[in-house]
Order: structure tokens, then C-alpha cells, then sequence
DNA sequence: CGACTTCTTGAACATTTTCAATGAGAGTGG
DNA sequence: CCACTCTCATTGAAAATGTTCAAGAAGTCG
């Protein structure tokens, strides 16, 4: 739910290094594939689940906590392509390996399923490769052609509808996170909330809790 | 392989409206689906093929020509988030409705797959939504962290991958489209082409057809 | 409390867009 | 076949938007 924020929370006992906890029970979450065995990474900030480059063997799905999906150019400008929240999947690639890295954005559980050699796992991976394209597909409408207050509206906007459309939102990620998935500087980032927030669009309780105060005004930004 | 230019070419006789023709020969592609029967779709420019929010009722493949997948705005901004060319497979959805528009680029045929209803074409459609999900991320890198001219030397590389790495290019859309795919207004693609011209990069025969004369230079740019 | 990181704010700068005008190419009709 | 017209592309100058550089404030952690 993008709510465990990276230093304040400490929803789980998380080891510094991550470490990997058996678990085959079904827990909150119905279990989503028949890929066996499966296990829970448990993950402190920025741990590394999978590397650019790196053989795909397994399928990742959020219990909770987030994960930031991105690719670096070799100057290091980084583009986050994707966050992922609690219940959901990603990691399925075209031909084996990863294209992107994938990183804890804070404290994180992750359940881990191992793909059995040769797996023919469509029916399960489909639904969530076609979710993943159809909100990367929209993420390129709002990088595209949308100004730097209409990006951030359209990321406070779909985080409160992936909370439950809560008013108030925990900002799991950074200035730079949210900078580096909106094609923005944190320079611009920072003035954009403090725009809303003189605008009365939103009330910021420090710099990772948001409460969304006129949401159609933020709506109606993004047309 | 994005070879028919709108206006000069001809490649096959197509009805000014679009004409269904029956054809269940395999072709010169492999038939990619076991969903039946299928029809081949003429399409002249900038034809239709379906629109944001209609029912998803079939899959598509590109026989020959081009085709934008688009999304817009409420003022009227498009976001282009693919070309599809020759043998690519495209209309797949999350949730049985078209969430961006289908249109023909230039003279094409698409080979028409209805899917039975209830049909389970997760094994045939999954290569082909995890190399979108791909080409859609890596799409994001570029239209956010690119500046101009990398965007458009990483776009005429990518067509010259996707027509067997020639020299030659030829561009099957407009300025306007190659604005809209990249995040770009025509005037700055147009000074891009031109800097690209002048820096002996490209060379340019008509608006249309670009010779990569350096194309080391043009892959230095986007790292 | 103190050191560190992250965030905010300001000012100068760079890039891209917007507005406007001109130029080139393709199709039409005389 | 040529002139006309239309669309598409190019180019220039001014304006807007976002970035960069720099400093200071706020929040977090030991």
C-alpha cells in the first residue's frame, strides 16, 4: 500500500541484509501461482531483489512494503518505470533475463516464486504482464505530454486509488524516487507540493505524508 | 519494417474506406494464434482499427505497413506509446476493453484474430505483451530522462534495428507522429534532423527517407 | 545533542515550446 | 505538362518551462 515508510516504520523484524525466510503458507494474500517452492525475502531499503542483466528465474510478488522497477543510462540517469505495492506481481521478462533492476524502496516483504525449468506459467503471469503494459503504456501519456504539476497530480492521484483512495497518503519513496519516475528534478518535485500546498490542493504533514484536500482539483489537472 | 511511405507508395490495392478481405492462407507470416477464423484488414492512413473503450474482441498482427497505438488527452495533447511494424502482434487488454486507440500509419494489412469467447490464448499472447511491457520501459527511459536529440537517435536506431539494421530508413510517419512518440513538438524533431544533417550524422532525401551515415554517433548519444 | 541525510527555496541558466513565416513536395485540374 | 493548392516540413525569434547550482531548513538517527 505504499505505506511503510523508509525510516520511520518498522513493520517487520527485517535483518540488515535481507535475509530469506521459508514460507510456504498461503498467507493473506491467495497464493497467485503453482510454482513451487516459494519463499518471503524480507528486505530493508534499497535491497537489491534482481539485477539488470540478470537470469530471470523466479516471479516476485509484494506482500508488503514497495519495490521501484528502473533502468539506468550510463551516466547514471536512472528511470523508475514502475513502483509495485502490496498483492502485486512483477519480474516476468521477454527471453529469460532482466532488462531493469528491481530494488526495496523501504522495509519489504517480497514472496519469491521460483520458476520450475521450462514452466508454462501464461495463464498465471498474463493478467499481471498486461497490467504492467497498460500502466506503463499510461505512464508514457503523463512523461509524454504532461507538465511537471500535472505529473505529480497523476502520482498522488493513483496512489490514493492503489490505498484504497484514502485522503491521506504515505509517501513510502523519495523526493528523488518520485523525481526519477516523473522524468523530473526533486528541485521541481519539492516546488510542485509546495505549489499544491499554497494552493490549498494538499496539506503536507512532513515530507512524506500527503492529505489530498481538493482531489478534484488534482483530477482535474490531469484531465 | 515501416518501408511504406504514406503517400508514395502503393504496395497492394486498398479501398478508400478499408476493406475486409477473407483470406485463412497462412501467408508469408506463420500464423501466430490457433484463434479462428481470421481476416486480413486493408487499412488506408490513418484508418481506425479500434478505439479507447471499445469491447477487445480480437488480437491483431501487422502484415505489412504501420501502426500507432495512441492515447489522449482531454485538450486534445497524444501521447504515442508504440509503432507497430510487419510480423508484431498488438490489441491485447487487461480487462476485455481497449484502453488506447489503434490506427493505421500508412497503406497496411492486419491480419484479423477474433478470440472465441472465453478463449485461453495466454501461451500465443504472452511473447508478445512481455516484449511490449519491454519496449513500453524502455520507451519511459527515453521520453524521461532523454533530452531531444538522444530521443530522436535512439528513434531512428530502433527503426533501423527493427528494418535489419540498413542504412536507410524510411519513415512511414510524419513529424507529428514522430512528436507524439517522442514527447516532442515537430519544430524541435524537425531541428533535431536538421542539427543531425548538418553534423554529417544523417543525410536526408526528402522529409522521409533518412541515410544513417554515422550511426557509432547516434548510439554514443543515447548510452 | 549533533551529524547526517533529505527536502525546500532562490536565482541564473538551458532547453524546449510557442508563435509566425517561409519552403518543399504531392495531388488536382486545366 | 504546368500552375495551383494543400499539407507537411523547416527555420527563426520570443517566451515558457524545467534544470542546475547553491544555500539554508527540516527531519532522522545514533
Amino acid at each position: 500500500m505504499l505505506a511503510h515508510n523508509t525510516t520511520r516504520s518498522s513493520p517487520a523484524a527485517i535483518s540488515k541484509s535481507g535475509r530469506i525466510a521459508r514460507d510456504n503458507k498461503p498467507g493473506q494474500m491467495p497464493p497467485a501461482f503453482a510454482a513451487q517452492p516459494h519463499q518471503v525475502l524480507f528486505c530493508t531499503p534499497n535491497k537489491e531483489i534482481y539485477a539488470q542483466g540478470g537470469r530471470a528465474t523466479a516471479l516476485y510478488q509484494v506482500e508488503f512494503g514497495a519495490v521501484r522497477i528502473y533502468r539506468l543510462l550510463a551516466d547514471g540517469r536512472r528511470q523508475i518505470s514502475a513502483f509495485h505495492v502490496a498483492g502485486e506481481v512483477f519480474g516476468f521478462e521477454a527471453d529469460g533475463h532482466h532488462r531493469f533492476f528491481a530494488e526495496a524502496v523501504c522495509n519489504s516483504a517480497i514472496r519469491v516464486y521460483r520458476l520450475p525449468v521450462g514452466a508454462d506459467l501464461s495463464r498465471d503471469v498474463l493478467p499481471a504482464a498486461l497490467l504492467a503494459l497498460v500502466r506503463a503504456q499510461e505512464h508514457l501519456l503523463v512523461i509524454g505530454r504532461q507538465n511537471a504539476a500535472e505529473r505529480v497530480a497523476a502520482f498522488l492521484l493513483d496512489l490514493a486509488a492503489r490505498q484504497g483512495s484514502l485522503r491521506q497518503i504515505e509517501l513510502a519513496m523519495s523526493r528523488t524516487d518520485i523525481g526519477d519516475y516523473l522524468g523530473l528534478t526533486i528541485e521541481t518535485v519539492s516546488r510542485v507540493f509546495s505549489k499544491f500546498r499554497e494552493n490549498g490542493h494538499i496539506r503536507l504533514q512532513g515530507a512524506r505524508t500527503v492529505v489530498l484536500l481538493k482531489p478534484e482539483a488534482l483530477r482535474a489537472m490531469c484531465a
